[in-house]
DNA sequence: TTTAAAATGTACAGATCGGTACACTTTGTC
DNA sequence: GACAAAGTGTACCGATCTGTACATTTTAAA
């Protein structure tokens, strides 16, 4: 099967999107990268918001697709899977064109509770926290729900730390916060 | 010595980013929600992005001198008022019309890491840093350094997690992390 | 090869963007 | 009360914004 037009569209406008932001990208900058024609955007989505949707639903899916099993690779068991989560980050991170999380700019720019967009991202975090509960319950750690949310607080903070460049590893500091953490939840 | 126009203008224009956000807000809508004239706003900010960046100016030097009082207030040794910012930090969450952190939004608006917005954005976390790492110094706690930074993650992602609003109290969270991390840096 | 669906190119509408021009009024100071 | 400085109101510039209309071409399946 091959992808569509509507994915080819998707994808690409994700990577703009990515890194010119969701109000300064035009709908015609979205042509002139894309090379898809605007009737046939406007044929796949009724509004940019949507199109902004189903780019949010790809990167949902592709990031956590990703990170998932990052941790997988990187740690036997899952209490080493929730601290690998940082040297996951790292590397991402130090990827070229690293330009924080999606999500967070997506709130920043759609501010309001209520906005589809703003939901959308309140959603993506609320699906990673239901999956580090899940690891901290499997690793048999104290008060894993609050664990869980404490590693993701470090995992948001290095996200914006590292986007804003002013500090050097924030993902090791993150994943050393993250051990001595763990450790006081060991049973 | 009255506050001059100049003044006026930057408050004002401070609270309509602040909610509404930087590119969705236009010099029009400034002009309405201000009542302060195009051609007076053109006469002391040469473009809309030197007026950011004076608004970024006073929120940093409002927010800063807020926490500092705050922290100072709630804690009676620089141990308890590195662990007060968290509290600080839940009073603010509370308030009516909390919208995250004006320079993460910034930073997500103005990305590349060369734009003087986003240079401003850092520098205002460089200065968190630095003075949390004078309390750590202080506290006479071992990496004073490490711990800081490590502190400043849990605030950062606090801020992020309450905007997206998808965890009941990412303040208190935050604080009991702190309070463990800063246990295993007491010497 | 016929035929319907999908995609294209282009031109445009109406609104808004950042920023300017210009004539006018208010304000504070001597 | 004169006078310069500061601020106002309004109309406008060219560019860009989201979204639409419409006639044409490409694609894919029968």
């Amino acid at each position: 099967m091959r992808p569509t037009k509507r994915d080819e569209l998707v994808q690409k406008a994700l990577k703009v999107f990515y890194q010119n932001g969701f109000n300064a990208t035009g709908m015609d900058k979205l042509v002139a990268k894309t090379g898809i024609s605007k009737t046939s955007m406007y044929k796949h989505f009724r509004t940019k918001d949507d199109l902004i949707i189903a780019v949010l639903r790809l990167r949902d899916e592709h990031f956590r697709n990703w990170l998932y099993r990052r941790m997988e690779e990187l740690g036997e068991t899952p209490e080493e899977q929730l601290i690998a989560m940082f040297d996951a980050l790292e590397e991402w991170f130090a990827e070229a064109g690293y330009k924080g999380c999606m999500f967070i700019k997506a709130s920043s720019e759609f501010q309001d509770a209520s906005h589809p967009i703003h939901k959308q991202s309140a959603d993506h975090k609320r699906m990673l926290e239901t999956h580090m509960i899940g690891l901290a319950e499997k690793a048999e750690l104290a008060n894993p729900e609050v664990l869980a949310r404490q590693l993701l607080l470090l995992k948001e903070g290095a996200i914006v730390t590292a986007h804003l460049g002013h500090t050097d590893n924030p993902a090791q500091d993150a994943k050393l916060a993250a051990a001595q953490l763990l450790d006081m939840h060991r049973q």
